[in-house]
DNA sequence: CATGCTTTACGATTTAATTCGTAAGCAATT
DNA sequence: AATTGCTTACGAATTAAATCGTAAAGCATG
């Protein structure tokens, strides 16, 4: 069942912001991105023309202002491209991952204590 | 110091063959990469040079036949795109991304163990 | 209903990545 | 020295992504 698709980086901040939000205007998505990118608002509304033909979102197009909402979820997404870089760039050793983005930049103490909740469960089945 | 450097998808690959075997001829990585994928001698030849031009990976060209190596390192490369995916992917929270990578390929004992050992360390820390 | 503002649609351009054809050089072999 | 087979160099074509300009349509308001 998994989108066989491959958001690009343009559509991956789009769609942040529209797994962030549940749904938005093509308007509502410019505004957040212009804040840390520049591009026109034509440029933007393209990107999410683009992003609709290859269904990638979905809209409402029965107001004159289209209302679009992602139509792949952030957690297969996820799955997706961490599993590719898994094996483009640790040749398929998640652990190597792990040890990487744990070095990188240390989770605060909630977060470690999830990570050993999960370590513990994936112990007890190995 | 870390390179600003941003491989593309087919620059990863011959790096990926630099990276373990060390030294390379346009040739080796050629067959190695045809193994998977298939492109012409020539293709893979102008990527090699096209790296060099962006410092990506050095070459002694005493010898007809030049001999290449990378030029940036595995750890930096992997740190630096986990990081930015870490960002654009897991809103900045690495243990989104761990939690991602364990579920995604469980790891064997060994492996565990190790993160195990640098959970500790962590937590030590914190 | 005219004006102005916002929207979508869409073609065109630009930029970057990938691919390949062809030429030229060099070395070994005939 | 000619042939063969490998190499590099390099221009050019192709493909894909991102950008933007312009036009047309809808809608509110004077």
């Amino acid at each position: 069942m998994a989108k066989h698709i491959k958001p690009t980086e343009s559509e991956l901040e789009i769609l942040r912001v529209l797994w962030d939000k549940g749904t938005a205007t093509v308007r509502e998505v410019h505004e957040i991105l212009s804040e840390h990118k520049d591009a026109g608002y034509t440029t933007t509304l393209k990107l999410m023309q683009i992003m609709f033909e290859k269904g990638i979102v979905k809209r409402d197009d029965s107001s004159k202002t289209h209302i679009y909402r992602a139509n792949i979820s952030r957690e297969s997404t996820q799955q997706q491209i961490v599993g590719k870089m898994i094996n483009s760039l640790f040749g398929g050793s998640s652990s190597q991952l792990v040890m990487q983005a744990l070095g990188n930049q240390a989770p605060n103490k909630e977060e470690l204590d999830e990570i050993q909740k999960m370590l513990d469960n994936l112990k007890k089945q190995s």
